[in-house]
DNA sequence: ATCGTTCGTGAGAGCGCTCTCATGGGCGCC
DNA sequence: GGCGCCCATGAGAGCGCTCTCACGAACGAT
């Protein structure tokens, strides 16, 4: 199997660049993994070779005797529907895949939906196919995130986990700061009965961005009416359907904080076929900043959360211990009140 | 290393499996790997061991001697912002993804923008890195397509490929079809003077839909007027431009057939913006049906092509070459006229 | 009863790499 | 000038699996 035709087709090993450089293969495996201890005559040979035969390293044998993959799982813990129409997922993908790449690593993409999903991925993460776990969209107490752990494989979450998650490794935006920007802006231009959309109660973001809300209304001394709250689930249906019924319930409301944009721009649907305008009879403030809140006439206000940057700095943890570091193991990142039209 | 402790940390092997079903490890991993020839005592054996172990095969290894990495990438040949901004990416990940775990592989996820990206793939994919690519938004006379399958690495495009790419395997919709379908109902409803932005025509996508407008055109025995056509690029901002361009050259256009649903959308927004209403005086078409074509208002008349399917259909024939299979190299599937509310 | 055939099985090589360990040459030091 | 030390290097084992090949048992055919 080594005639001239199949040398083709084969990619060459290193021990046709240790050979082409007049080395040992150990010295050329120095050379390529960049460690320290090799001559400068042995270094620039066996780069000049490895150019030559346009070599690159067979990622399965390196993973064989490493242990190591050189892949982390993004794992989104979603049902496929929500997950491809929601763009925060798409958003922190995005930020996640530039940092793992740079870190020449492989981003293998998953999603789940069932508990067998779950099982199954369990069994595959102990199989030591990946490094190291990228999950979001984590709901409950599930404990996913610590039987990965357990099996040795280090998780970054997106999203503040539940209560007994504590010393969990996760990235998240100031949700509680931003529900109180949102909910104190829209008292600020002078709307006395502001109603809440939240999230899925389940879920850290969820809690947090309606304590925001609450924790404003305490600040100010003013009461928190139950039928103002509806519980939603950042999506535009979640969001014409708790907005419709808000209104029933309280005509009067003359603004809503809905917990994502996507839940906002559904409120605002709602908000017209009532019959009332929005800003002019109901305002609107979003949580998130994706495009759609940019094109939405009226153009949504909202709060911004650095989506990317948090895809980005979930890959940078993950990466970090994977590597052995001790980082520090939670992030929160800043928001911003982005003001539009409807607010 | 083999202290009890470690071996808590260390997934069992074919060796332990072996062992406990008192088989040698060849039998082992002829049961495991579904291979004939074997007893049901061993193979009932060797699955019960297997089970109690809750072994996992170690991919690095089996790919190092199988030659096979048990994955696929999926490449997309543009730059971030596109890619993230456009669900028609999202929605062929989406069915390709479905489709690839079904088959036990996995998928990794790769974005590329620079020409250094295109230099870095191939020579990962040459690495063996991978099985097989699912290659989308191929722009021009691009060949990278060509190269890989030179490097022996099958690829499955989406999209006609332009050109020489004749014996490419690809999956597509009936663009010219579904370009057609949607000029044949704008004039049907009455209207006269249909214009037409059309997407990059450096892609077969761009080129077909248009192609589907011209041919109506001729059909109908009416004149094509250059001042009509418009070239866009897919995106949101491109038919906002061109369509208060073509209003302007243009005054009395009545219909217009947008490439793109987010075309469209930016081109009701121009529509609007130039005092005018959309469908009283300009009926607009799109094309994909994206579920933002839904929720818009009003609700946007677009052709829907299956995009899910689109992926899952890639991911099945890039399955079928990977295995040796020589299937259908080129698929199109059907569009379909979604009646709505702007045309 | 004998032969050939088939079929299940096990031994063992080897995929391409990393890593440990032993070795030898060059250097500083007294 | 001799001793010890360190650093660059190579030999070789071995990661967990698949696959080839040879072997023996069981069977049918003559």
């Amino acid at each position: 199997m080594t005639d001239a035709h199949s040398q083709i087709r084969t990619a060459p090993t290193l021990e046709a660049v240790a050979a082409r450089a007049a080395v040992s293969r150990a010295t050329a495996s120095r050379v390529l993994r960049g460690a320290a201890n090799v001559s400068s005559r042995a270094r620039a040979a066996v780069e000049a070779a490895a150019e030559e035969l346009s070599y690159t390293p067979n990622r399965a044998a390196r993973s064989l005797v490493t242990g190591r993959s050189e892949s982390v799982a993004f794992y989104v813990d979603e049902s496929e529907d929500r997950l491809f129409s929601d763009p925060y997922f798409l958003g922190v993908l995005r930020g996640t895949q530039t940092a793992i790449a740079q870190a020449g690593m492989q981003l293998v993409f998953t999603v789940a939906s069932t508990p067998q999903d779950h099982e199954r991925f369990l069994r595959y993460a102990a199989g030591r196919h990946i490094d190291g776990v990228l999950l979001l969209s984590l709901h409950g107490q599930d404990q996913l995130p610590q039987q990965l752990e357990r099996l040795g494989v280090p998780t970054v979450l997106s999203g503040r986990p539940l209560a007994d998650g504590s010393e969990l490794c996760f990235v998240d935006a100031d949700n509680t700061a931003g529900g109180a920007i949102a909910t104190r802006h829209l008292l600020d231009i002078g709307r006395s009965v502001v109603a809440t959309i939240t999230g899925p109660l389940d879920m850290g973001a969820g809690q947090d961005r309606l304590a925001g809300y609450l924790d404003t209304f305490a600040e100010r001394g003013l009461p928190v009416r139950q039928e103002l709250v509806s519980e939603g689930t950042f999506t535009v249906s979640s969001g014409y359907d708790s907005m419709l019924r808000l209104l029933e319930t309280e005509p009067s409301i003359d603004a809503v904080f809905a917990a994502s944009d996507l839940t906002a721009l559904g409120a605002m649907r709602a908000i017209e076929v009532s019959g009332r305008r929005v800003l002019d009879d109901v305002a609107v403030v979003g949580f998130d900043d994706i495009s759609a809140a940019e094109t939405a006439r009226p153009a949504l206000t909202t709060v911004r959360q650095p989506i990317a940057e948090i895809g980005a700095k979930m890959a940078d943890l993950l990466v970090r211990r994977i590597s052995g570091e001790e980082p520090t193991r939670q992030t929160i990142l800043p928001v911003e009140l982005i003001l539009r039209d409807t607010a």
